[in-house]
DNA sequence: CGGGGCTTTGATTGTAGTCAAGAAATGTGG
DNA sequence: CCACATTTCTTGACTACAATCAAAGCCCCG
């Protein structure tokens, strides 16, 4: 029974005692990672995922060139390292950017999970998409787009996420990324990203001091982003109904 | 009961009797496409999803600038629409490339899958997975990779999954998207897709006859793409067992 | 108070975008 | 089946955004 934010799954529908239950009762004691230490490497074997419940994670992949993309960066409440489950390794590397906790969930548990609660099931399948729609925002931002705006987006998007969870007040925010891992995220080089970085401090939009982000001007840096907003669907009528009783408790 | 290839589901795992019977009958009467037309438009509401049995389907999404992308090329067994499962309206345009055979399955009915067949879900699940792989592979591959190795990749790509549905013989097959909309889909104008083209031409690595492309040294390209082969998980333990019964058939 | 990573800046190169126009292919109607 | 209209493809000339290479300054940490 672990306290974790669940808003991945009470943002789209609200939950029976028994689903929270279940959900708080899904991964087990939680792992403190250090600072920049790799819980899971691309290759490695995938027995699990992990529920996260503090911290930043990075989740990347190298291409035989060495260079390296970042897929995702994970923020608490996040479900880490899915895209592995249909797979025999593991697609991402997830590295620690800050000390953080995460639970692991052995994916047999999973199995128990979509007998015991299709409603669970079905709303952990429509987190999946979310991503797979941040995804594909990622992807048409890094196409179509300049640097300046593709670094909007993003620190727009990172500000949002943390609002969220309360964590981004008066629009700023610690981003414990080094320039050279936010241009593996976007897809250009530091230097240039630096550069870029710097336009938009003079501009006076945002402004950097260390690691700590300010939002300056929240809505013209939501007019310059090139994304649309996406609505989720709260409570679709196609959600399975909840069950009171879901399977024996795992753990008493 | 529509007769539609299911390797999206027995790639990752063999179907009960039951199973297939009950995938043959979640779509409803298949509806014909013609070329150019749209399927659903970006914003529209989105009751459902499609199960595509022929021809070809361009996913895309329009930036506020005008510019589009194209987030997928989907082919025969692919399951269409699903990302916006999760939303109030479509996030993306399905355009037909060719005439094309889709069955459109109301997500009411997705709910009765979840709750019916657990084991199903699962599948689906990683199918979804799946998709969301090819995005991070996808946006791996433009931002970290020259124009004429993203476009190994992709024509790769293509060709790997036409040859699975036996449409790709002796490496060749008809590629039914014009430049601009090949361009949409790498990040690219088409402008400079022309010129990496005719590099490749040149160089012999693919011939262009009109539409149809022909990859004349398969091995060469598979070394020069920049993206790992990602290996299925088949049968992964943590899948739910096969039931034979799952409801009620629909259709008698 | 070093030292190593990180950030910043400059100079230069190169890949890809823009604009434009002609050629080829494709589709349409008579 | 041909003639015309419309896309699509191809090519050239020029521009610009971003990569590369290199070095200096900064800052945090031990």
């Amino acid at each position: 029974m672990i306290d974790y934010p669940l808003n991945r799954f009470t943002d789209m529908a609200a939950l029976s005692d028994a689903e929270q239950k279940r959900l708080r009762s899904l991964g087990d004691t939680p792992i403190l990672y250090k600072r920049a230490a790799t819980i899971r490497a691309e290759g490695d074997p995938a027995p699990c995922i992990y529920l996260m419940l503090e911290g930043w994670v990075l989740a990347s992949m190298v291409l035989p060139s060495g260079a390296r993309q970042v897929t995702k960066v994970h923020l608490p409440g996040d479900i880490l390292g899915t895209p592995s489950m249909a797979l025999t390794s593991a697609a991402e590397t997830l590295t620690a950017l800050t000390d953080c906790l995460v639970a692991p969930v052995p994916l047999t548990r999973m199995r128990d999970l979509f007998v015991d609660h299709p409603r669970l099931a079905a709303l952990f399948l429509m987190a999946v998409q979310i991503e797979r729609i941040a995804l594909m925002d990622a992807m048409a931002a890094m196409g179509k787009t300049d640097a300046r705006k593709q670094i909007i987006t993003f620190i727009l998007d990172l500000h949002d996420r943390l609002a969220r969870l309360g964590k981004a007040p008066g629009g700023a925010f610690e981003l414990p990324m080094t320039q050279e891992q936010i241009g593996e995220k976007l897809g250009m080089t530091s230097v240039h990203l630096n550069r870029s970085l710097r336009v938009l401090d003079a501009e006076g939009l945002l402004t950097r001091t260390g690691r700590l982000v300010r939002l300056n001007d929240i809505e013209t840096l939501r007019g310059l982003s090139q994304l649309p907003r996406r609505q989720l669907r709260t409570d679709p009528e196609w959600l399975p109904e909840s069950r009171e009783w879901g399977g024996p408790a795992r753990d008493g």
